[in-house]
Formats: C-alpha cells, sequence, structure tokens
DNA sequence: ATATATCCAAGTAAAGTAGTAGGGATTGGC
DNA sequence: GCCAATCCCTACTACTTTACTTGGATATAT
C-alpha cells in the first residue's frame, strides 16, 4: 500500500516546474538539481506527464518543460494517475477490464470500492496551485532572515 | 498503490471465521476451502491476525479459530493494519521511526498526510460486523431458490 | 557547427510478493 | 498411550516490480 518514487517524486517535480514557469520552459536538469533527483530517471516521469497532457516541452537549445495549463486547472489526482496508473487498492474494482467473477457474492469489495473512492476525492480536492503558494510562501519565510 | 493479497485474502478469510464463528473453532482448512486459498498461506495471514489481537487460536485436534472479540468491536482497519502494516501511502509520513529531513521544505508532504488520514478514517469506519451481517444475507438469498 | 535539450528503447541490480516446504508442538478421541 | 488433527515457526524460492542506468537519436537556439 504504498506510492512509488514515480508518484512522490514526479508531484514534487511538477510542483517545481510550476513554481520556477515564468518566461523560459524549465529544463529538467535544473529541476533535478533542485530536487536532487536523478535527471535520467526524471526524464521518464516528464514524459509521462506529458503524455498525460500535464505539462508540455520545447526541444532543443534553451529547452524544456512548461505547465500545459494553468496550475488552477490541475489536480494531484491527475498528477498521480499519470505517474502511479489508476489509484486503485485493489483491481477486482478497476473501471478497466478484468472484472472478477465472484463480484456478487465477495463483500470485501465494497471496502475496496470505498477506499478508492476516497483516494481519488481526496488527491482530486487539492489542486496544483495550492502547492505551489504554499511552496512559494516557504521559500520567501526562509529567505526572510 | 496495491493491497497485497495479504490484506485481500486476510480480510476475505477473517470475515468468513466470523460468519462461521458458533460454539466449535473453525480450522484454518475449512476457511481456506471455502474462500479457495492456499491453506498454508493462510496459516501465515491468521498467524498476524492472532498477534494482532483480533483472533485467539485452539490448538490440537478439533482446535482452530475464533474471534478474539466481538465484531463490532473490529475495524476493518484493525485487520488491514495487522496484515499490511501501516497503511501509509509514503514512508515520510510514517508514525515510527526515520522521518524525513526535509520536512519544513518539502509541500508534497502535506498531500500524503491527507491521503493517509483519509484511508485510515474509511477503514476505521466500517465493522467487520457490517460485513459479517452483508455475507449472511447474501448466502441466505442464494440458498432461498 | 555545436552545445543544449528533449525523446525513445533497452538493460539491470535490488527488493518485494506470493507463495511452498519442512518440521515441531498441542490436544481430543480411541 | 497413540494417532490424527490442528496450530506454530522458520526458511526457501520463483516470480514480479521497482528504481534506476545506459546508449543513443532527434531537434533547435546561438
Amino acid at each position: 500500500m504504498k506510492l512509488s518514487t514515480k508518484g512522490r517524486y514526479g508531484l514534487r517535480a511538477i510542483v517545481d516546474l510550476a513554481v520556477h514557469d515564468e518566461e523560459d520552459a524549465v529544463p529538467i536538469g535544473s529541476i533535478a538539481a533542485r530536487q536532487q533527483l536523478s535527471e535520467r530517471y526524471l526524464e521518464q516521469l516528464m514524459s509521462k506527464l506529458k503524455n498525460a497532457g500535464l505539462v508540455a516541452s520545447v526541444r532543443g537549445a534553451q529547452g524544456g518543460y512548461r505547465l500545459a495549463k494553468d496550475a488552477r486547472e490541475i489536480t494531484v489526482g491527475d498528477v498521480l494517475r499519470a505517474l502511479e496508473g489508476d489509484l486503485n487498492p485493489v483491481m477486482c474494482t478497476a473501471a478497466s477490464g478484468d472484472v472478477c467473477k465472484k463480484e456478487d457474492v465477495c463483500v470485501t469489495k465494497y471496502v475496496w470500492e470505498k477506499i478508492r473512492k476516497n483516494i481519488n476525492a481526496t488527491v482530486d480536492a487539492i489542486r496544483l496551485a495550492e502547492l505551489v503558494a504554499e511552496s512559494k510562501q516557504r521559500e520567501k519565510s526562509i529567505c526572510r532572515e
């Protein structure tokens, strides 16, 4: 019942990107340096975020990434699902594909369904913009001295 | 972000035990047969439930397991934590041990904390007795013909 | 051109999962 | 007392997943 590094690193990365998303595109290298992540690994995570339409890339020199939409329009749920796949504690409640055959007999399904809904509602209620605001706030308070 | 078979099988097993918990202790073999689980594997799960004080064992012939307390006093949270350990999406919010050093800088911690609280609140709100009642209900409706 | 970037596809060591296997300890019924 | 049923405990193992690393190809500002 753990989130993998994909979700953990990836969320930190997109928050970092959003914080530094001004005129210029933000290269992976600078995010990796600030967040102390492997550059090559982060590359793969950004690729997932791009495929999900959350970030856009600018290739070539002076290239990098920027948010594909406003930080207020991106939820933590969007980010985590892009990185981790379905946020679903057990497969038998999965939206897609092979559903459990014993579903009318199985009482525990009710439990998994409830957990699934709660997790998704929780992460969908948090917007990237909130984390960005909080992050900028902290940065400021550290630099005040 | 998946629950392992420990949690999935174990919850089914303790519900089954609770349903059949009358005069006699219920042996692992009969639970395994009804739930179609490996007897030897289930043994390990029952051992965890026992260590957590949720079930009690009766050794020797005609032995088996029974609930250590009333099904109304056992929550799904108790069961899942006994089987899976902390229901915690990331370690840095763990109650015990090595806490993340960057906790005052890290905005994502807020997210993990929120998920953790929600998951635990969800599973703590479901009592074993509810699942037992539901399970008996279904059994009855199947046997009615 | 060249340096700076993203992009794409494999490969890999370490850890975790889902069991299996072997044997020991208890106890009810004969 | 003996046997069968049962729980108990520890190890082992095949498989899968994770968390990267590696090697290169492609695009573009200067």
